[in-house]
DNA sequence: CTCGGAATAT
DNA sequence: CATATTCCGA
């Protein structure tokens, strides 16, 4: 049955209760499945005939909510085809034989995602999501009346399996009050996480309906210093809306100056830092409060937290590296309170760190130290948190990657600068791939699993794959995951498209599929498939 | 006086 | 340590 928003806003606890059907062949794969499912109280109806689960399908639509095939090697239409026919359903294609071909048959018949076994829990725990997106999707016309509601619901889901899943990796460090809760949409992405749920995570469930209309788009970089945002935004009334979080602290006695500010700005900073992640209304409040309040009264340092870095980055990436000056950079961050001075002294760290990359030959001990520490940095902020960026709004979009000049610096051991950091040979496989379900990647120094709405993500970038590099590249990104590194390098212009399809697929999760692409028609796929001998995908099941 | 940038202070 | 503040030449 295809759930919709509204069916969502009733339901009690929502992941649970789900109703999965459970197609596939090996009874014991199955039992392993189900159990799991259940012990998330989901409600699993197992199959291990394509036909019966099929007709029961149809004859019961409201028993299901989310499908989970097996790709059979047995049986004669090996799941593909209760995979086209059950077109409503969400359909979560399995199989052990890790094969890409078959993962892209998988996909291209339009399953909501592909996943190797054995089923890890995280998985099969968040397969909720894709029904969720699926209601919101489909959906869409008929919008729930009241999108707060479900909005709220929603998100208190979210929240929950995101504490679930998080478990894992933990509570270490800083987990005060505010932090406690994960940005919901992907909460093990940590840190990182904030630059692209940043804002909108709070909204991103509503968002696949309310977004749609447009508002999203233009250039306003989604996501700023949070704390800044809201702030302006709650203080429009107030006060000055100018120069409140970050200075204007010379209008009062110098007495309370230090003080306040410093007492304050611990919790700023958790607000800055996890704003999106806050989702608990009261949470919110005491934030917005605090932020009042030392809003007023005290200038604060600068948190240069990723969103704001980002936008640092790009303004100096448009700039050039001879416009990349203070001032111009203030302007094109467009951040409210941010001073000139505050960029200046941003800029020149960055400038230094710069330095330290590019000469990585010779004084290469000097930066061993640093460079751990560039490493761990790296971990904290996945890729998935920074798809390459391309400022949109520029006509030409320069140089984008090899920024400060050194035309021959490489992006090689840079991680902790920005989009620099990421390769752009190779955007974004390593990551992805866990994801994706593929047992490839040693998820060696991400402890965490990319799931959620990360995983809705994936089939997006997958589409994307597909459309704009084709398969010849696609296989490059996949199978081995190292990418060589040129498998984009014959195709720059693609390349470009697919990272801004990547960029906006990873930030807008709500945005219906098509995202200015197509998925792939199954015959396409399956051509050149075949074409590159990969055609071993056998089991011709009437493609559509 | 402004600015950018380096040096220095917090 | 990161960021702010100061200093200095243009």
């Amino acid at each position: 049955m295809v759930c919709t928003a509204n069916d969502l806003q009733g339901w009690k606890d929502f992941p649970k209760g789900l109703k999965v059907l459970l197609l596939d062949g090996d009874i014991n794969s199955a039992a392993e499945t189900k159990a799991k499912l259940e012990a998330m109280d989901y409600n699993i109806s197992s199959f291990y005939d394509e036909n019966e689960a099929l007709s029961a399908c149809s004859s019961r639509p409201e028993d299901f909510h989310v499908a989970i095939v097996e790709v059979s090697t047995s049986s004669s239409e090996g799941g593909f085809k209760f995979l086209e026919h059950a077109k409503d359903l969400p359909t979560i294609m399995t199989s052990n034989n890790h094969c890409l071909s078959t993962m892209m048959k998988c996909i291209a018949l339009g399953a909501v995602e592909f996943l190797n076994k054995p089923l890890s829990e995280d998985n099969l725990r968040n397969i909720w999501q894709h029904v969720v997106h699926k209601a919101f999707n489909a959906g869409a016309s008929v919008l729930p009346e009241s999108p707060k509601p479900v909005r709220e619901s929603v998100e208190s889901m979210l929240i929950d399996v995101g504490n679930l899943s998080k478990l894992s990796y933990s509570d270490h460090e800083h987990s005060t009050g505010s932090d406690k809760y994960p940005a919901p949409s992907t909460p093990q992405l940590k840190q990182g996480e904030r630059l692209l749920d940043g804002e909108d995570c709070q909204d991103q469930t509503n968002c696949s309906t309310e977004k749609e209309s447009g508002e999203h788009d233009g250039d306003s970089k989604s996501v700023d210093t949070s704390c800044e945002n809201l702030n302006t935004e709650s203080m429009t009334k107030p006060i000055k809306p100018e120069k409140n979080l970050i200075k204007g602290e010379e209008d009062f006695a110098d007495g309370c100056k230090g003080e306040i500010a410093v007492s304050l700005n611990p919790n700023n900073r958790k607000f800055l830092s996890k704003a999106g992640g806050n989702s608990t209304s009261s949470n919110k409040a005491s934030v917005r409060d605090s932020c009042e309040i030392k809003a007023n009264r005290k200038k604060m340092k600068v948190d240069w937290a990723p969103e704001l870095h980002k936008k640092f980055v790009q303004a100096v990436e448009q700039l050039g590296v001879d416009q990349a000056i203070p001032s111009r950079i203030l302007e094109l961050m467009k951040v409210e309170g941010l001073t000139r001075h505050n960029v200046a002294s941003h800029l020149q760290k960055y400038r230094i760190q710069k330095r330290q990359i590019v000469p990585r030959d010779e004084d290469r001990r000097w930066t061993n130290q640093r460079d751990q520490m560039q490493r761990s940095y790296c971990v904290q902020r996945p890729i998935m948190a920074y798809p390459p960026y391309h400022p949109n709004h520029t006509l030409s979009p320069p140089p984008a990657y090899p920024m400060w000049g050194q035309p021959g610096s490489e992006t090689a051991g840079v991680r902790v600068w920005g989009p620099l950091g990421y390769p752009l040979c190779q955007p974004f496989p390593t990551v992805h791939a866990d994801a994706w379900g593929f047992p490839v990647l040693p998820p060696p120094q991400a402890p965490f699993s990319y799931t959620h709405a990360s995983i809705i993500h994936l089939n997006y970038i997958t589409y994307a794959i597909f459309n704009m590099v084709g398969f010849h590249n696609a296989k490059a990104v996949d199978y081995r995951f190292d990418v060589p590194q040129n498998s984009f390098e014959h195709h720059p212009a693609e390349e470009e498209v697919v990272d801004k399809v990547v960029k906006e697929a990873m930030s807008k999760p709500w945005l219906p599929l098509p995202l200015g692409l197509k998925p792939p028609s199954a015959d396409s796929v399956l051509a050149e498939l075949s074409k590159q001998g990969i055609s071993n995908i056998t089991k011709d099941s009437s493609l559509s």
